[in-house]
DNA sequence: CCCAAAATGTTGTAATTACAACATACTTTC
DNA sequence: GAAAGTATGTTGTAATTACAACATTTTGGG
């Protein structure tokens, strides 16, 4: 198992080498591999693990009966998912998982969290307590990005939060142009069709994943 | 202040009466009244609050440039919000908060964490955390709930949670039709007319606020 | 019970988006 | 470096939505 990828993680920040092995063991950790397109969790499935991407990454997605699909989030190596699930364990996944690419996954049983000792387990939840609130504000972020009517509103919303995060009016975005499509919730050719259009209007200059706002 | 509101709250679960007045001295709350419509925090705003809703309900929004509202989230009376801001202050708010009805909202300084000692601490954290996971089910729920692409899918991703929720096909739901727009991010117009359409369908049966799916 | 105000429903037109089909550019592999 | 595969850009048409304007229903005082 890749270790120094969990020793770097919010998880177990201020924990000790000795404090993660033994953490490992009382959380059940176990490592499994996915390639690109596996599904790794579906819609309606139960779990109280804790995931962590301990290589590739991972999207979080809606998938609708008619075959339309939306990217919730893009989860990445050294990042969590799951968590809401695992920590209310009789809530059924309302969202699929998939591997965006090869990757492996670290699953740690939340249930096991009861059998710590008081300041081990205060220090994990003041840990887990950091990752949750992160998910939320990106599933917020998520909302304000597709709040506006229309692809071009979309768009602005988006890359101006980017260009606020990465302090610079010209940064690359994690997304190809499909990836951002479904994650502003709209039509891959409608995005590239405003996209063009946009550097017509001399809003943005643009290049595959490379962005400039003027 | 309507102690008895904050006694039933998930946030001091599991401590008595001696506890929970120690710990509002020690995080300083303070009680306030709002008037319907009136804004409590706007976007950009910084805070370290933890705010816990006494009476009445408030609406978290997004308000864009062009003036369209979009409503992220209802709360309402024992709930909790702007958790994630307060829990990571330098976090600067993306959203607005603003009164759905008249009022009362208890302050609680999320900095005044750490001069606890670890026991209550934990005990206190558990229960953060229960909070901020729920409410990202919550924000899970709405991505889903917009993911479809018309207007009649969202409606009706909707309709299955709530009905899923309350383990019925006949139920009430929290909005009204301006408020279930915002919230599915349509038109009004639009959604009472698709509405309308619903029924002619056979689909669903509904009157104001009450609805059957068929 | 009546009135005023608010909420909800309906309709038509203009604007936007979805979708398909195809063109072009870029990548990878042999 | 050619071929195949993938990603991105462009265009036109059909379908959907936005918006405004108005009709109808419901609600809450007086």
């Amino acid at each position: 198992m890749d270790i120094s990828v969990l020793h770097n993680s919010i998880l177990f920040k201020d924990f000790d080498d000795t404090e993660i092995s033994e953490l490992l063991k009382a959380l059940n950790a176990a490592e499994k591999k996915y390639n690109k397109g596996a599904m790794i969790f579906s819609s309606g499935e139960i779990t109280d693990k804790l995931c962590f991407v301990t290589a590739g990454g991972v999207t979080i997605e809606s998938n609708d009966m008619w075959g339309n699909r939306t990217i919730l989030n893009l989860v990445g190596k050294g990042q969590f998912f799951a968590e809401s699930y695992a920590l209310l364990p009789d809530v059924p996944m309302l969202v699929d998982v998939c591997a965006a690419e090869d990757c492996s996954i670290v699953f740690l049983s939340m249930k096991s969290l009861a059998d710590l000792n008081d300041t081990i387990r205060a220090r994990l939840l003041a840990n887990l307590l950091t990752i949750t609130t992160r998910k939320n504000l990106h599933l917020s972020s998520r909302s304000f990005h597709t709040a506006p009517r229309q692809v071009r509103g979309r768009i602005m919303a988006y890359l101006n939060t980017v260009s606020v995060q990465k302090h610079s009016r010209e940064f690359d975005i994690p997304f190809d142009r499909q990836q951002l499509a479904d994650y502003l919730n709209v039509e891959r050719s409608v995005l590239s069709n405003e996209l063009s259009k946009m550097q017509r209007d001399g809003l943005i200059r643009c290049r595959k994943n490379h962005f400039e706002i003027i």
